[in-house]
DNA sequence: TGATTTTACTGAACACTGTTCAGTATATTT
DNA sequence: AAATATACTGAACAGTGTTCAGTAAAATCA
């Protein structure tokens, strides 16, 4: 007797098209502009249906973002490939800075709009774990190896984090017009800024 | 014939009027939940009245943001008293980090939430520009004296505000709950990091 | 002072939002 | 074939930012 089988499978199929469809909307229109009757209209069903899927919209943006930590992840297995711990370091702060820039509105969802976090308490650490645990692995070989300044793993994290993350978010919000950098040179600044930071605190 | 006059000092009376309501209630029920409605009932007038003085939400946005900036430049000038330039640079970052965890929702408005950029195109360095310049000046003394690893002006100011911007606001929208620190362990943590950022970056 | 114009304000209305739920039509089981 | 279970709809609710015809008060003019 294959129907449950079949419904469950029927059941993920329609989760998928829903947040192919948001994914679609997002990327067309913005997070923030995008609303359920939209990505209904978009796979063309009554915006009740989605709630048969999703909780609420907070629940099919988590699921969004965790898709949208996945080609994080991608991209620093792509990106990362040096053997010199120091250059694997580099060559994950670029990677992190150039997808914050390629991809603004994956990037908002995963580390700025407060929305998704408002998911049930303890499964916090599924979305963006791996990511974490990539740049973590990526900072214990410095330290093990003594080109780090800093010698606490958790500190080193929070540190290199903070800065990337402070490049983007700060340039996505705009923020960085007070400094009246020009447009064009904003990719290669942040990029720079990084490299430099890196530098400062190897060795 | 001082009428027009007096109407010009009721016309700023009541802008501050709808101003200091609306601060109140981002305070009070944050930016995110509160609506025009919820201010014009706050100083019993009806929605359409706020109109009358700014265009948009945006626009009050922004004059309630620039009241922030002031509050955080208040903050710099009786935080930041030490003659040694290095500490200064410590007090600055210390007083940035602990403004930002006291006034999250005043943070929100000042460099996270897109809603009060979305004002006239030259007048953005209006908000935020005294800070940025406390900022600079600080980091130029360093730099004169020879005191930061990095020399160029503009490279420092961007490191080190993207390094305590990031600190900041990964915390305010709860994206270090993926590393597991203990709540009431952050504001200790984030001050520890931003030390030992600075401390890594002069000399 | 009395009539007229200007100003300040109201609150209903518009088009949107997330979410719910009674009703319906299809698919499955009995 | 009848009964049940599932999937979906779309109107409705309470909220949002914003507009604008209508009103009442204040300022100006005669």
């Amino acid at each position: 007797m294959g129907v449950p089988e079949r419904k469950e499978r029927e059941k993920m199929e329609m989760k998928e098209l829903i947040k192919s469809a948001a994914l679609k909307c997002f990327l067309e229109d913005g997070v923030a502009k995008t609303s359920i009757r939209n990505i209904a209209d978009e796979i063309e069903y009554s915006p009740g249906t989605i709630y048969l899927y999703y909780k609420d919209k907070d629940e099919l943006l988590y699921d969004v973002q965790s898709d949208a930590f996945g080609k994080l992840w991608q991209a620093f297995t792509e990106n990362v490939t040096s053997n010199n711990t120091v250059e694997r370091l580099q060559q994950l702060g670029k990677t992190y800075i150039t997808f914050g820039l390629q991809n603004p509105e994956l990037y908002d969802l995963m580390f700025i709009i407060r929305a998704p976090m408002n998911v049930d308490e303890e499964i916090h650490k599924a979305n963006g774990g791996n990511c974490l645990d990539f740049l973590s692995e990526c900072l214990a070989a410095c330290i093990a190896e003594g080109s780090l300044i800093v010698t606490d793993l958790n500190a080193a994290v929070l540190q290199i984090w903070a800065t990337a993350h402070g490049l983007v978010s700060l340039n996505l919000r705009c923020r960085l017009k007070v400094m009246q950098t020009k447009e064009e040179e904003v990719p290669d600044t942040l990029l720079a800024t990084m490299e430099n930071y890196i530098r400062s605190v190897t060795k």
